[in-house]
DNA sequence: GCTCTGATTGAATAATGTATTCTTGTGCCA
DNA sequence: TGGCACAAGAATACATTATTCAATCAGAGC
């Protein structure tokens, strides 16, 4: 997983200066090249060991392991650029708003892809093909979302169902068992009913799935298989259409993983 | 020049030391990331200062310097290797299959961004921003997708029914008026009952869009505004899921213009 | 409101890493 | 043999990075 994107996904679990210094790294990417702990911590206006700090949460060892992964996804990210900047991979036409659109889902759907490992993701089709009944539960803003995914593994054969009210998830988690997978799509908040039913559920041994945002989210550590979406840099509304587009992303990778193994 | 070319050419006229350091960064490029000038020191068998020396005479600030741009061509050298020039699309790890799932969906995806018309698209948004009532009527593979526009719609404030079975579709649909909205979504086949539905809406005027197949779908001639998603070229059931993509891509479209000017 | 707890921060400092100086040893030439 | 040039390493000065610790702040519970 690249560090820029942790960078991006965790800014608003950070703390003041943790943001002030991921703001800067992520502005300016280039600069970090020549600058030691100390340089940085003068520009952004905090203490060295502070930076120090800040690599070390981010889980690399020191300053120098932070400046490394940045200048190595710096490389990774500034090929990708050219690579759509003139080659026939992007859309052409930024006057068509499916383009633009199109652009930023782009974005969306490389990090999703980043983000995710694929032992992961072959994890959670393996746990949906061997389950015995898929309780699908999420949040308000998911709703849209978990619908699609519980119809697309009716259409699929497995027997899943789309829960919503938290009694009656609750209610129905009870009658799961350890055969049984439960299903929780989150997005911004909400998640704590969401919490309840998987702690719940995980206590009669269900499988727990989960399909979050990165990164610290409340569902998300109380399940056994844990996938991420990243969300984009754009106003609240944008955000969350784009935030679909990538939890639509993370379904379509499911079914079409189930798909090919039926085969 | 690149750096480790300077040290091949020059190897003839370095001393002992400086040769054997030569020869071991050539062999072992990529160990040099986590090393330190005192390990690489230790390794090769000479003094740290050694090792600083042989940095400043090839030219070098000092070991730091020739560590990163030793690293820089190595990463350079590396992606040459890797093939085909740049990352088309920027997804770089064609080893995760969602990374590979987005690389089709991309095509996807712009095809579906150059086929409509910004015009069709505003005009689809203007509809449905004008009607009254929007029922929604699927044929049985666009059912997931289906559900998920009328969804999005409910959530931003619009009266629509996703309606299922062609008896209640035709039922309903002898309700709506002029004022109303038929929307119908449609992948391959299965259209026959969609037309009968749209021909028997319009004779009330009702007015009909259409998310359809390109090119000719029946469903769509008997629509006032078309959208279109062009089927890639895979295999049955990679198609549909792809098909599908950009379908959702329409509706993302749809969604997202009446984001932008309810503001 | 108050206290307690845990997190965050920066100053001081320890630990590590890098660059320079200085000494030694060797080979070469007059 | 003395003088010189140069390579090499030890010692050390200097720079950077990591840790410790005390002060401060924010939220939880009373």
């Amino acid at each position: 997983m690249t560090c820029l994107l942790k960078m991006r996904a965790m800014r608003d679990q950070m703390s003041v200066n943790e943001r002030k210094l991921a703001e800067f790294i992520l502005e300016n990417t280039k600069l970090l090249r020549d600058y030691s702990s100390q340089q940085l911590a003068d520009v952004v206006g905090v203490s060295q060991s502070s930076v120090v700090k800040f690599s070390q949460k981010l889980g690399y060892k020191g300053y120098p392991s932070l400046k490394l992964a940045v200048y190595e996804t710096y490389a990774e990210a500034a090929r990708a650029q050219s690579g759509h900047g003139e080659g026939e991979g992007g859309f052409f036409r930024p006057d068509n708003p499916l383009s633009k659109l199109g652009q930023k889902k782009l974005e969306v759907l490389e990090n999703t892809a980043g983000i995710n490992e694929a032992e992961h993701l072959a994890a959670a089709i393996a746990a949906i093909r061997g389950a015995r009944c898929i309780q699908v539960s999420a949040c308000s803003g998911s709703v849209a979302v978990a619908k699609y995914l519980t119809y697309q593994l009716l259409e699929l054969g497995c027997w899943a169902v789309f829960v919503e009210g938290s009694q009656v998830q609750q209610r129905i988690a009870g009658s799961l068992g350890g055969e049984d997978l439960l299903c929780i799509i989150c997005d911004f908040g909400g998640e704590e009913s969401l919490v309840e039913v998987a702690n719940h559920a995980r206590e009669q041994g269900v499988k727990v799935l989960s399909l979050t945002r990165y990164n610290y989210n409340a569902a998300s550590i109380h399940s056994d298989i844990r996938l991420f979406v990243v969300p984009a840099d754009e106003d609240e509304q944008m955000q969350r259409l784009l935030f679909r587009s990538g939890q639509l992303h993370l379904v379509e990778g499911l079914v079409s993983g189930l798909l090919s193994q039926e085969a």
